[in-house]
DNA sequence: GTAGTTGCAAATTATTTGCAAGGCA
DNA sequence: TGCCTTGCAAATAATTTGCAACTAC
């Protein structure tokens, strides 16, 4: 009963140009990227197609608090740190970091089935302008 | 020029009422729970406060994906779990769980300002009914 | 042919904001 | 009394959904 899922130009477009960059567009980013080669793709269709994406496992969706959700092409495992002022999203090389050993080290009655570890700082464009803010120090 | 912050009846409220809860309920539950004590409150007051009250380091504010925020009367470092099936957040007590020595080990042209780490899983009551979702494992 | 998919628009959800009246310091 | 705060309602922002037309298989 699982339902089959086609191989439309929309879906094929999207998930081209969502391996080309590595920029962790928003779900409207994408939308504005693929109207290049297809001018009348509606959001809607960016939105249901992210989606099923994900669910294939050939994207990865990065859920950060009070901002649009964004998207990774690369479906890898790796961290990201998002600027707190500007919103950017960059990925995150963290050679040392690996939680695989603590995982099993906390109390849970909870069946876990996953964690999202996130990064948030000052991009360096960002870091060269204004003074810092009170939202900066709160997030986390 | 900082804004004097005045103690209001709503705003002590709201806070006394998320101290007591261990059910990090989000800015409607926040709402239902003062409204048995200031029954004309409005649901905009309590954004508002809860905001405040997040500035002064009061409480905490998680920000899950895709789900309504939610927020902890426990300013303290900790971790949490969140349900994927019913949304239900708790606390985690991950006593070997400590990243600040890994905190320098990853390479990032940001200036980190902190960094979130949330555990997603299924929650007894939750693993008592229903099978698997794709949902599920397309979380994290 | 048929069921998954699309474009469009309206609907939903969560949160924010403008404004006049109210109340803490 | 001054100005922070409130209640109310309308406005935003992000995302979802209903539906008829379309298209991949």
């Amino acid at each position: 009963m699982t339902a089959k899922i086609r191989n439309t130009r929309q879906r094929r477009v999207i998930l081209e140009e969502l391996r080309k960059t590595s920029s962790h567009p928003t779900a409207e980013g994408v939308h504005e990227i693929v109207r290049h080669r297809i001018p009348n793709i509606s959001l809607g269709t960016v939105y249901r197609n992210l989606e099923v994406l994900v669910r294939l496992g050939e994207i990865k969706k990065l859920e950060l608090g009070g901002r649009p959700a964004r998207f990774d092409g690369n479906p890898a495992d790796h961290f990201h740190v998002q600027c707190v002022r500007c919103g950017r999203v960059d990925d995150v090389h963290a050679s040392q970091l690996d939680l695989s050993g603590s995982k099993t080290n906390y109390s849970s009655s909870y069946r876990i089935v996953g964690y999202t570890l996130q990064f948030f700082g000052i991009c360096p464009e960002c870091d060269n302008s204004s003074t810092n803010t009170i939202q900066e120090i709160t997030k986390c």
